[in-house]
DNA sequence: GTGAATTAGTTTCATATGATACCAAAAGCC
DNA sequence: GGCTTTTGGTATCATATGAAACTAATTCAC
């Protein structure tokens, strides 16, 4: 007996679900609206800061976007001159994506606000707390990747 | 100085993301698969599971979903016979949403399942984590929904 | 070397999404 | 009662997404 009870609000991938598409949807209005960044093109900016010359194959592994995703941001960065590329030293189909001046400085414009947007999310909660989230988020993650590996049951 | 370092897999907003793509996508492929049903298709079902007779305003507020995609959804499940539809009472252009018997069925076919999944999802985590993560994403979400209302920054 | 099978990236297409405009019923206002 | 404004829901449109097909370059087998 005792079915156990299925409550929307209670259920887990749709909490989540909806605390995301909150939080994604403020984060790409702002910067749709004040920079005219879509956040594929945000995040390829912030991986190419973090770590310049990559691939477009290196970037798709990065950001968890689809490698479709990851080529329409690049040609909107490559076309705003946010982003450069050059040719792949030994493949012929790859090229090197590297940030120009003008993208390293818009980055450093909009980092601070990604920061400010993050502690004001998290304002809430306890350093350790945030912590936890992170850990338990990535562990739902991996657990999703496995299952849709998996014929789950 | 130290300048506070922004890390894409350290960035909180992202890591939601990313974490709730993954947990979406694979609960969507699974419902659409195996049943034929859009997310907000199933959402619309586990709530008139829960609490049967809404109209779509109704079903907007519970849901989280935009009007046109619970309208959508409604059509889908009209067509299929799992939800009937009576006029409204006092309202002449809001009618009332129900399962219908077949709708029922459907849904406590579907329930074990969405719950298994939950379960192997959240296998490895302490059920104290689990709490505390549905919190956290509460949290997230109003800040959210404060910061989308205010102008921050 | 030559040819088959992979791989990097783009293009094409089909679908999903939400903003906007729209229609009909209801509520306020006088 | 009439008139405007608001609200429930639908239709239209413009955009975003990813699956699948495709091109070109690389690797592997031999």
């Amino acid at each position: 007996m005792s079915e156990p009870e299925l409550r929307l609000d209670a259920y887990l991938p749709y909490r989540l679900s909806v605390a995301s598409n909150a939080v994604s949807g403020l984060i790409a209005r702002s910067y749709q609206d004040r920079f005219g960044l879509s956040v594929p093109q945000w995040r390829l900016i912030c991986v190419l800061a973090e770590d310049d010359g990559l691939t477009q194959g290196q970037l798709v592994a990065r950001t968890v976007m689809d490698k479709v995703t990851v080529s329409r941001a690049a040609q909107g960065l490559l076309k705003r001159h946010l982003v450069a590329r050059s040719d792949h030293q030994a493949d012929g189909r790859s090229h090197v994506l590297a940030l120009t001046h003008e993208g390293q400085g818009l980055h450093a414009e909009i980092a601070p606000l990604a920061l400010a947007y993050e502690a004001a999310l998290i304002s809430g909660l306890a350093p350790d707390e945030v912590a936890l989230l992170k850990r338990l988020l990535g562990r739902l993650q991996t657990a999703a990747g496995q299952l849709a590996g998996d014929t789950p049951g």
